[in-house]
DNA sequence: ACTTTTGTTGACCATTCGGTTAAACTATAT
DNA sequence: ATATAGTTTAACCGAATGGTCAACAAAAGT
């Protein structure tokens, strides 16, 4: 058969509607009905495409993961300065997530849910986020002496808490901050710029 | 009856299964069995002592949460100095997750999963975060030129993202730091310094 | 035209899970 | 002795949900 014509095929369509709802609702809290509903076909269809949640799951993740996390390693390995080098990480961090706001929790939810499987499966070998390089980086400046003497691992901890940390609990910003989603979307914005500042402004000398 | 002896009531047992398994599987993931397994009765007189998942649950959160962030409220419209106060804040809030590492991921996965009835019913209107006086010391001390220019909203956020996420995100900061529970302990335990030097030496002029 | 392959459907099945009910047993209080 | 509250056992209900199946429809191959 070759069809693949005018309108996305079903497979495409299963893809968008099961991306959505899970990125939404999670491995657990997605409903395959919901899903097919989605997607606009019957619930068998979907088992007929992909054989169970789990595959159809592991399809969803891994392209959207092997799209981002490669990008972030680059950032981490590449031979820049430090400080241009925070710069851009936390502005491609943010973003991708102010394009995909429920990555973050959808990736900390399935870690939670099951680390072995997902830390491996998912971020199989290449995909790992590897800081070692940032680590080291942070450490020879400590000794040249051109920032203040701060731990590596504080640091990094720091730079990623302050730029992932606020879309993982948005709905508590959002209420206890008295945002609303668009006043949510220029905070971050800003947070492109107020992030480095705020790190190179506490390690410069 | 009396009864009331020797070993714990048996109310107090279901209190302490449910709140384990609670805390670490999350209100839906947590199965009405699973906890009468752990307080070693069985499903029947767990409906006996409470009518139903939402009570029980109601229950032990409300119990963990009104503990919890009056404290915090209470530093953070207490009238001491900000950098003493922001102090205060990292050290209370490290101890508090240290004793209960559970209790971030499980509200935050509260949150997530049933915002409105959450955050209202369980933060009801004296727990909920009153950050105001906060954002209006710092302002003051920016105004007095004690401190440098910042947005009061993006220091509050670095300063909750810096000491909670690490704890939200603990599998992964493990894995990939290479850190085992007792490290992971112990670094938590050194952020409590190095999070309010981080900031003070970013805004101290 | 026919057969085979692929796509699609609705009905159905098995399991899980929260919750209920009824009957029996136990220990205490009166 | 009897009533009462606590506890157990076991069966059961109903809804939700992941998954299967047989049959039908549409293309594609011949």
């Amino acid at each position: 058969m070759v069809k693949k014509s005018i309108d996305l095929s079903t497979e495409e369509k299963i893809l968008q509607g099961a991306r959505k709802v899970f990125m939404t609702k999670g491995m657990t809290g997605a409903r395959m009905q919901d899903i097919a509903d989605e997607a606009g076909i019957n619930k068998s269809l979907l088992h007929y495409y992909f054989r169970d949640k789990d595959k159809l799951f592991e399809m969803i993740f891994l392209k959207e993961a092997q799209k981002f996390f490669p990008r972030i390693n680059m950032i981490f390995e590449s031979g820049i300065p430090l400080f241009e080098k925070i710069q851009r990480f936390v502005h491609e961090y943010i973003d991708e997530m102010q394009q995909n706001p429920y990555l973050p929790w959808f990736v900390l939810n399935e870690i939670h849910r099951d680390p072995e499987n997902f830390l491996y499966k998912v971020w199989g070998k290449d995909n790992l986020p590897r800081p070692q390089k940032f680590l080291e980086q942070i450490e020879q400046e400590v000794k040249k002496g051109t920032i203040k003497r701060i731990s590596p691992l504080h640091l990094l901890m720091n730079l990623l808490s302050m730029t992932i940390f606020p879309f993982v609990a948005r709905p508590m910003m959002e209420r206890n901050l008295g945002l609303d989603e668009l006043q949510f979307r220029a905070v971050m914005e800003q947070r492109k710029q107020e992030i480095p500042k705020f790190i190179i402004d506490s390690i410069k000398k």
